[in-house]
DNA sequence: GCCGAGGGTGAGCGGGCGCTTAGCCTGCTG
DNA sequence: CAGCAGGCTAAGCGCCCGCTCACCCTCGGC
């Protein structure tokens, strides 16, 4: 709560880390546009008129379109990761801690739904290198929610048969909201965070407190 | 089992209905195509090439790229709602139908992803009116898997708070199988489809034959 | 054998793409 | 005040896009 990153809140500036403003103002411009339209039907003209400026202003901060897609899928996932490794990391049954992960998980996808549209629907655009780091990123996402479905396992807590199938289905979930919602209705992100999480402990058969029919 | 549009082992032959031979073949190279780099990511001669013709050839059958896409997403809707139609209007119990129409519905996206991949991810690169038709047949698709649901709750069978809230997560986990399918692992499409069927049923609270720990 | 219809091609048009270059404008340094 | 570095722009290069056009080849009907 010290940097110039945080506002008065507490809260991250989400793209504070982007500098200088410049920079940041053609990466905003981006995911919107990419979010919208996909990152092959988006043009830099577009993107360069988004954030107010000239087509060629956009060479100055990034090499490519290509690099802007990648920083906004790392500065997304790394986004992503922080907040599983929280929930994962807390205190609290195995129960509570999935509860958190994947309601946390999902306000974020709901919420900011355009970042995640882009960071889990464009990784087809980013060329070998950038793909493979991202993957990468990936494969730490998924072991953490595979730990905490593993821990309840082990504890008696979950009835889980295939635990790898069943944490691909939990993060799939998850990461669909990013495509249908505010397409379908009156949501918020915390309402379906919420309705997900308890979905979740379903599906991996927890015995929830005061649940049951009634 | 009749028409030439079967084959002799009585499997609907996919594509069939689109005639001529021509127009089928370009239109089964264009699925390849946007399923694997995307709609405006691919090009009208790309998709000529795949069928082995000049990117001329193409404007003998179709008027443009986007009619093309229009008449994959047409058909792939068309056989997506008629899989869960078949599920919902068969006989057995809710829990029954309901997991026949998750398990042959997610066989349909892992089994043939190509062709889900463009029919569910695709549909921003329609224009208004091709979109709007698409989006219809989206709601009745929605539609059969709530009233299976529905049909759950009333006969007891389910224990489920939010009916529309839970018909779009049953929906969205199926769908977003062919986003992931192929990717992961050495799985096939009929486990998948067994493990999806068994973790819905676990979503809406059905009392499931046989199950429960060991 | 001739003809018309329809599937197919090679060449290429107009335009928009990603990206570059030459130079301007602003503000800091001394 | 001169000198200059860096953010920014107008103009435009070379390329490839979706799509068209003039023409050709094949084949069934008479």
């Amino acid at each position: 709560m010290s940097t110039a990153e945080q506002t008065a809140g507490g809260e991250a500036e989400p793209w504070g880390e982007v500098t200088p403003d410049a920079a940041r103002r053609l990466l905003v411009a981006a995911v919107e546009a990419f979010a919208e339209r996909g990152y092959h039907a988006t043009t830099t003209r577009d993107i360069a008129g988004r954030a107010g400026m000239s087509p060629a202003a956009l060479y100055i901060h990034y090499k490519t379109k290509e690099e802007l897609l990648h920083r906004i899928s790392r500065i997304g996932h790394d986004k992503a990761l922080d907040i599983l490794r929280t929930a994962a990391g807390g205190e609290g049954s195995a129960a509570e801690r999935l509860a958190d992960a994947v309601s946390s998980f999902v306000r974020w996808h709901a919420g900011r739904r355009t970042t995640a549209r882009v960071v889990q629907y464009e990784l087809d655009a980013l060329g070998p290198e950038a793909r493979a780091e991202i993957l990468a990123l990936r494969r730490r996402v998924d072991a953490e929610v595979r730990g905490i479905i593993e821990d309840g396992v082990a504890a008696g807590e979950f009835d889980v048969a295939d635990v790898k199938g069943t944490t691909l289905a939990v993060l799939s979930l998850c990461i669909d909201v990013a495509r249908w919602f505010n397409i379908e209705g009156p949501r918020t992100p915390d309402e379906v965070g919420a309705l997900y999480a308890d979905l979740v402990l379903r599906m991996v058969g927890a015995r929830r407190p005061g649940a049951g029919r009634g």
